[in-house]
DNA sequence: CTCCTCATATGATCGGAGTGACATGCGTCA
DNA sequence: TGACGCATGTCACTCCGATCATATGAGGAG
């Protein structure tokens, strides 16, 4: 079975076998840039898993600005929360990238957690860990000002994304500037000028929907 | 058993003797205003319940600001964050008013998992409805202004204290303008601001650590 | 009862960041 | 390969909200 699907928190407690089993009762879906798996408001219950790609958790406000909510990439989880706590969805995914997805319906997930508890228990560990991401973004906003938050992005971008190379660290985020806003809480010119000062400063050099971090030690204690 | 408890999550998948059962294992804290349950940065594997009173969760900022997080009532869970994703508490809690709480630890919670499953699902809906809350409060933070997450934080605050009289919904938020602040991410100066505002428009009235609303229909508005 | 301290109230000033307006660059699709 | 459209880079302008300053009020300790 795949190696990105096995760093699951759904696969985490499973051996090989009942990972294989699961896996099989789950539905392969495939976005393409832009496309999105559902939308705020939806009905649903069921869970996805990312194998390859990315995906935004994203909402819009009554007066049409958005704000995302994270970024997803292979082996994260999306959608969980309709699945735990019944309800509507309260955020759109859509594909930053090609993507390709796992789906797992409700029915189809609680035998498991009833056969076998250390999935349960894998799960909430996955869920108790987003919300303490959750709050720490929650905090960045209220203490650090936009340069510090982008810088901040930049670097938990690079941490999950980040391949080293000769120059630095290469972030394919696959953000446009203005997703990347919309990620920070703050406006597009904002982070643009943000960004031009980094790049300007040397820490890091900017590309199409990627950036080459060159001095993680001060872009890190920028963040802070 | 108290009521109280029976409607926290920890307790909702069980019968009424199962549930004394494992109020028996839990150890009672009790804690005076301003006295702290634990500190960021300590280790600790313990989940609380508050039964009586009121906790704020909050974090500083290395300058010393703070942030509140959430304010837990009777019935609520505490620190549940270090005990299903080990690690030291990313926040501190802090008693808002006298409290008396209710505390297991790690190895006492262990074996109900494995052998009650529904617990497990039951833990699982309390946390991912937290996660769906703070999402709310952070897209707040983005799209509102401080006066309109003032107002928000008040009606959050009256659907989970508030009580009716005459004058319209009590809510002994046992908070100052100083903390209200911090739960909505602003100065001191800027929420007693709104509040004047609001109180002014015959909205709602100001007490200490309370306010009476008035005119819920037109503080919902402004909240949007 | 009387300080003293903390909470509340309110104005003046300043700055970060949003808004709007353009110019430029570049990828992609006829 | 040319051109259109989206993404990026940079203004000037405005404003919300933080900060600073000060006054008033109210609850607690002695």
């Amino acid at each position: 079975m795949d190696d990105v699907l096995r760093r699951a928190a759904l696969f985490a407690a499973l051996d090989d076998e009942q990972a294989g089993e699961l896996r099989a009762s789950m539905t392969e879906v495939t976005l393409a840039r832009g496309e999105s798996l559902f939308h705020e408001g939806d009905p649903g219950d069921r869970l996805y898993v990312v194998a390859e790609g990315k995906v935004k958790l994203h909402r819009a406000s009554p007066d049409g600005r958005e704000n995302m909510l994270a970024v997803l990439g292979p082996s994260e989880m999306i959608g969980e929360l309709s699945l735990f706590d019944p309800g509507p969805r309260t955020a759109t995914a859509t594909a930053l990238t090609e993507v390709k997805l796992l789906g797992l319906g409700h029915g189809d997930l609680q035998p498991w957690l009833h056969a076998r508890p250390e999935v349960s228990v894998a799960l909430l560990r996955a869920i108790a860990r987003r919300l303490r991401r959750t709050n720490d973004v929650m905090s960045d906003l209220v203490f650090s000002d936009v340069p510090g938050r982008v810088a901040k992005a930049l670097l938990d971008l690079s941490r999950r994304f980040g391949v080293q190379s000769e120059e630095g660290i290469h972030v394919a985020h696959d953000l446009t500037q203005e997703e990347l806003a919309q990620l920070v809480g703050a406006s597009r010119e904002t982070v643009n000028k943000a960004l031009a000062d980094f790049a300007g400063r040397g820490w890091l050099k900017l590309e199409a929907r990627a950036v080459v971090l060159m001095d993680v030690e001060r872009l890190s204690r920028r963040s802070r």
